[in-house]
DNA sequence: CGTGCATTTGAGCTCGCTCAACCTCCGTGG
DNA sequence: CCACGGAGGTTGAGCGAGCTCAAATGCACG
């Protein structure tokens, strides 16, 4: 209970130019949660009973199909909020929400995100505008769907990803989370045997390397060429 | 300029329960559009002066990528707002919108789009629940990308428009404003070859009736279970 | 050291795209 | 009134990216 602290959230910008007593406030609601790798933080249809903020670790939002399909819709990085299911006046998670690795999060019970966003505006505002830019990462994605070839879908796929959790090594940029050819399949709409023939030809090339449920990106730029589209397939 | 008036606004959601007053200050800060078919409505990159109400006709949204494609995002119907890239935290239109026939729509300059949300919050909640919907949208779009054949999605898209759009007519229910092969392609992410070559397969089933810029669907039933993947090609 | 998951790789096939030609409708101007 | 031009639509032939099916290999953990 006493453990949790508003240093937890200060100079995030979700909660950004918020006093130390509105910070105590926030933080006193709030429940703190670990969640094991590849357990859900929430499920889809379920009652959306509580909003989270990812302190540490990685989640992996999936929508499943009626008919078995999975399409992993985004990875959700620290600092970023999640099942905000109200935001988008809905009352029951849109996706379900699963552990990349053992994370930790605040949850508040969701009656309380009408308030929150009514007398702190910075956060009401703040997360508006993140669902503004994910409507723009969806429709990007529809875009990408709609024009490109699977290998250009994949190498945008793995840059996006070094971009947003890319941890620099000795061989190069490593996505920081265990990540399989499934995976890559599913955010990119392809199957895991097209995946694993993209990246064998590319660690061919020099461009990456990978291995079990690990990739590691050696040649962003070249791999920008090939998601641009502007490189021929060798 | 006296031309405006309460009424052209009233009942309509984004506006609900609010006073007679507010309606005519809202309406008092608007200039009226006519635009022509298939004249810009605004335009991608371009800075967004303004945002509209479509009180009449439809837009269509589309994007342009550098490569010379374009998608089709959405249709805009009557009542609904366009151009809000000031709630998606943006100054610039993300997507060009084209009329699909002769609109009328009211304009307010950029500017007061937050004088409006703070003031009028009906206005807010419901620009942000549209945002929240559009969200949704462009996900299941993804979805339908990743993991449907064209025909379900080409079959999808029709009903789409059907519901949005669709006006009873005796041989079935007609899309209410020309759109063509190249159109629906657009929507789907295939070729206006492959949509005509289904419209035909479809026409000879009875299921629909088509003609130059016109789509009649005639068997809604039939042309789900196409969409759901639940029958097979004959 | 065995069991199961992740990955690799081959072979073959098919959906939907490309390329190409032609048709049809409608508006326009002579 | 009719010829013509252009945009939208149709249809065929052929091809190829990427999927399906299948089998084998390797890695990690108990």
């Amino acid at each position: 209970m006493g453990s949790l602290d508003r240093s937890l959230i200060a100079g995030l910008s979700v909660f950004e130019s918020l006093s130390a007593a509105d910070l105590d406030r926030i933080v006193g609601q709030a429940r703190s949660l670990r969640i094991p790798r590849d357990q859900p933080v929430f499920e889809q249809e379920q009652e959306a009973h509580s909003f989270f903020l990812l302190l540490d670790g990685h989640v992996r939002v999936v929508k499943s199909t009626p008919d078995g399909h999975e399409v992993t819709v985004r990875y959700i990085s620290p600092g970023e909020l999640m099942g905000i299911a109200h935001a988008l006046g809905r009352t029951t998670y849109p996706a379900n929400a699963i552990a990349a690795v053992d994370c930790v999060a605040l949850a508040w019970p969701s009656q309380l995100w009408p308030t929150f966003a009514a007398e702190f505006p910075s956060f009401g505002a703040n997360t508006y505008k993140a669902v503004g830019s994910r409507l723009q990462d969806a429709h990007s994605r529809v875009i990408e769907m709609s024009t490109e070839q699977v290998d250009q879908r994949v190498a945008h796929a793995l840059l996006k990803l070094v971009k947003q959790t890319g941890k620099r090594t000795e061989e190069g940029i490593l996505i920081d989370f265990p990540i399989s050819r499934q995976d890559i399949a599913e955010m990119t709409g392809t199957t895991l045997h097209t995946v694993s023939r993209l990246l064998s030809a590319w660690e061919g090339e020099g461009l990456v390397r990978s291995g079990r449920q690990k990739v590691t990106v050696v040649e962003p730029h070249r791999l920008l060429l090939i998601a641009e589209g502007r490189v021929e397939k060798g």
